[in-house]
DNA sequence: CATGAATGAGTTTTCATTCAT
DNA sequence: GATGAATGAAAACTCATTCAT
């Protein structure tokens, strides 16, 4: 392996660590040394990776929605080849995502506290503004397909997204039994946008 | 001042310091002494009054919801006065929901901080858990007028504050403006029970 | 009752307030309120009635010594009317104080702790020497009965207190039952002079 | 040096550090700050090396005991070259004890203290008892040789043990001439087993 | 006498980061 | 590249004592 391979190999070991540690306590009570106990790797290498504590989590936030966008890609190709798609298709995808992605446990808890961190921390906060703003890039072409507007589709894209991470978090406080989980997608959209129509 | 009357004061005093620090900065980054000094008392009468810095947090949540939910009530109360909630007033009342709570920049801020402190602080969520029951239980009697079957009615109030809480967060990402902030209450809840009622 | 009755009432209930708080912590580790909700009074309130804490000690010392000695002085003169102490009487005195003062296990616990606490505190050390030096002044005139010379007689006795503390030390850390209970107190007084006395 | 050779020199400084603050202040005033600053290093190197300040006490009570044990055996050896102990070694090896051992200055002070953490403090306790019972199985060993009865040997040795910590106790509170150093060892051990052995 | 609010000094402990080996 | 010794700032919390009421 060269050595930009090892580098890289580490660099994931260290990143999947944090997400290991992130699941046990907050990011804050989470220590270096933590993290380089579950990464098998002396602490003090971690600074030779990673400028400091906080450029970990900068690098496992791009790394973790990367990720998700090449996954939620994936899906989407494998099953709906047309380039366009039609209302079916749309809300399968939405469905896919609520179920796989605002309910998966680990995603929802490690978010919920990034979000907290972002409050405060304006690199976070630009890293995660940049990846919603990707991923509100996606669903608007989606919802394109719908609404002939583009002020409005892109609002009501926005708000799916909002949506679900509303729905992400209160995955958090109760049971998904207790929520809404199968919907009509079209449906919402034209409530959401009734009125802001106006 | 009678000593009773001082020890409400300085607790209030107290909580106000909490929440304007926590504007400033997080909570796990706000020191015992930071909140003394914003409530311009000594730090060591924090310890007097409160058993350590997470029950300041505790009890300020706890008021913290219980004015929320007096100014829900109080303005439900002054603008409909017939006891059953038709349409039109379960659509105003939401609609004040999401502009003055969920949209309230403060409010934001401080509970998507909240959410994260729950996550492994089980004295918090659980007052977390009790009082999104609380406010679960109220909406689901606005529900209840339009819902006949109740586990629906339930499952759409939930979701209503899952989606309220959801553009909370929002709005700290994205410009309220980005969202769709008038939409159609009725179809809402239509949309989201289609397939659940199935 | 005249005040000056109900201020030694309240000195009383503060020294055994101490005491019983003494058998739960070490001295340092009570605190002025602890002591105050055992003898259910207002923690101000011992400020008044006592300099300090290391007041409260200091008369505790004082008032535990003194009960001791009555108790000594009240046994020997009922048991032994005539003046002068036999061998049977001294015997018995010294087997009575063994058993009865340096097994007792509250006097153990809360002595080996201020033992400690004399060690870098002029007062209790000055406090202590004075008792144990009276204490010392009664074995003697016990010992002076079998034993002609005065600078021998007040080294044997001294000896012998030392070693019923040393047998109050190791109650704490054994049973009674591994130590030698009952011994033959006139041979050790003789085995104890031999070298000396040459 | 080594890294290893570091780790020890740097334990052993410390441990020494907390005997010299134990000379000059009571355990439970003696902050991390100060056993730092006598060891001439930082303090936050004291949590490095050790959990926490009890362990450091805990290693420094371990270091301690192994220190006298193996001085007693060394002595033992290098005098009486037969294996089994007469009553001339017995003797004079008890003397040895008394005057080296109970009737050093420092080790009299800062055990002194220890007895009484051991009080409320389960780790400490524990670990003086394995350091006595220890101790105990060493002088047993020589007690044997004139006692033939086991039980009456074990009792007898463990009494000795505690006399000698009575006499280090009574070292502080009065001058070692005021007590009886020079005594008839095997006297003694008859006139504590007369009563006992009946 | 009695209360309890207020003070502020002091303590242990944690940890990101640096750096010599 | 890797190790682990060392640093020092900062935090939560305790508590004897004072004092106004």
């Amino acid at each position: 392996m060269s050595k930009k391979v090892i580098r890289n190999e580490r660099r994931l070991q260290i990143l999947e660590a944090l997400h290991q540690c992130m699941l046990e306590k907050p990011f804050y009570q989470t220590s270096i040394k933590d993290i380089a106990a579950k990464a098998n790797v002396n602490h003090g290498l971690l600074h030779y990776y990673f400028e400091n504590k906080e450029d970990i989590l900068i690098q496992y936030i791009e790394h973790t929605f990367d990720q998700y966008f090449i996954m939620f890609e994936k899906r989407f190709e494998t099953r709906f080849k047309e380039p366009g798609a039609n209302i079916k298709s749309f809300e399968e995808q939405c469905r896919w995502m609520i179920h796989e992605i605002s309910f998966n446990k680990e995603f929802s808890r490690i978010f919920t506290e990034i979000w907290a961190l972002a409050l405060y921390n304006h690199k976070i906060m630009d890293k995660m503004r940049k990846h919603y703003q990707r991923w509100h890039d996606r669903i608007f072409l989606l919802v394109k397909n719908f609404v002939k507007d583009d002020t409005t589709a892109r609002r009501l894209s926005l708000t799916l997204i909002a949506f679900s991470e509303g729905m992400s978090l209160f995955s958090i406080f109760f049971k998904k039994e207790d929520l809404c989980t199968d919907m009509d997608f079209k449906g919402l959209l034209n409530s959401l946008a009734t009125r802001t129509k106006q």
